[in-house]
DNA sequence: CATATATGTCAACAACTCTGACATATATAG
DNA sequence: CTATATATGTCAGAGTTGTTGACATATATG
């Protein structure tokens, strides 16, 4: 009996589309949650956690380059690196190339506090990652590439190597 | 040769954790960025479609339960419920049991404004479903489930139907 | 030299969140 | 019945993060 019920089938179909609403909504909240306190003891925000995870990431970035990613004016940038130049995270240079650029790094003390901010999502990861096994790893990373607007799946696939 | 090198490990595993990280955080992007222009058209953000997706899901649930799943202050609440239930798309009753509670339904407009905002996301999310296949959505359930503090696991799993 | 690009800055504004204080209606315990 | 607790609402002030618009400077490129 190949036949199915449309309807039945539409029904299921939202409510496993439900399910993933709101397993994303629910944990990325958590998922964000925990470097937030940290934060906040230095004054910063997530926006801070964002750039100084990029720059870890891409070091040596010009300013675009961050823009690009995080998909933000340049003013809203501004003066979140503003801070992080001001009090010592993240080091500016001059591009050899390109003497309009301003390349980013981390400084020590912007890689220890993003090394510290990291730890606090690597436990809560880590801790999923085990709890759901290898194969249900490959899967979660699947469908989240997915959902990424294919235009930039090529862009995200580069930055997380693949 | 069971031995394995440490150091790789270690390395291998930040570069999982980091990649599940970097998905996250651009898959929600373009997961939540949907639904945004349609409730700009309104006058709405975000914290609109949150209130309406839940009233959705837990039709007459009073102010309380709207809190406890948002994790919101009622003074943020009241803001965006106020003014969805001013431009009449959620409606609130006296509680019979307890008459302090005010419940919370979608109006008709209400529940086909929902059913607009959860088109965008729907096809999205069908579309990631279908590329990934089976195996991956439930590898990508658990994992996000188990990314989800322990505490909180249980009401979600009531509030997605297990 | 003219134009385009990379970056920075100032100003105003909007969305969403918070804390703190206070008010009202209703339920519940003694 | 009275005292207390709970559910909800409201006002005021503030912080973070994002936006648009306008303008400035340095450098690269045709």
């Amino acid at each position: 009996m190949s036949y199915k019920l449309p309807q039945s089938n539409l029904y299921l179909r939202e409510e496993e589309i439900r399910r993933g609403i709101e397993l994303l909504y629910f944990a990325y909240r958590d998922f964000t949650k925990d470097p937030d306190d940290m934060l906040a003891e230095r004054g910063f925000g997530r926006a801070h956690h964002r750039v100084l995870y990029f720059i870890g990431r891409n070091p040596g970035t010009p300013v675009t380059g961050l823009l690009t990613i995080l998909r933000i004016t340049k003013q809203s940038l501004s003066r979140v690196l503003g801070q992080l130049v001001e009090e010592g995270y993240v080091r500016q240079e001059t591009g050899t190339r390109d003497r309009r650029q301003r390349l980013l790094y981390l400084t020590d003390a912007g890689a220890k506090l993003e090394q510290q901010l990291f730890e606090k999502q690597r436990a809560r990861v880590a801790q999923a990652y085990k709890a759901a096994g290898p194969d249900s790893v490959a899967g979660f990373w699947d469908v989240l590439l997915n959902i990424i607007d294919p235009e930039e799946r090529e862009r995200v696939l580069r930055e997380i190597g693949r």
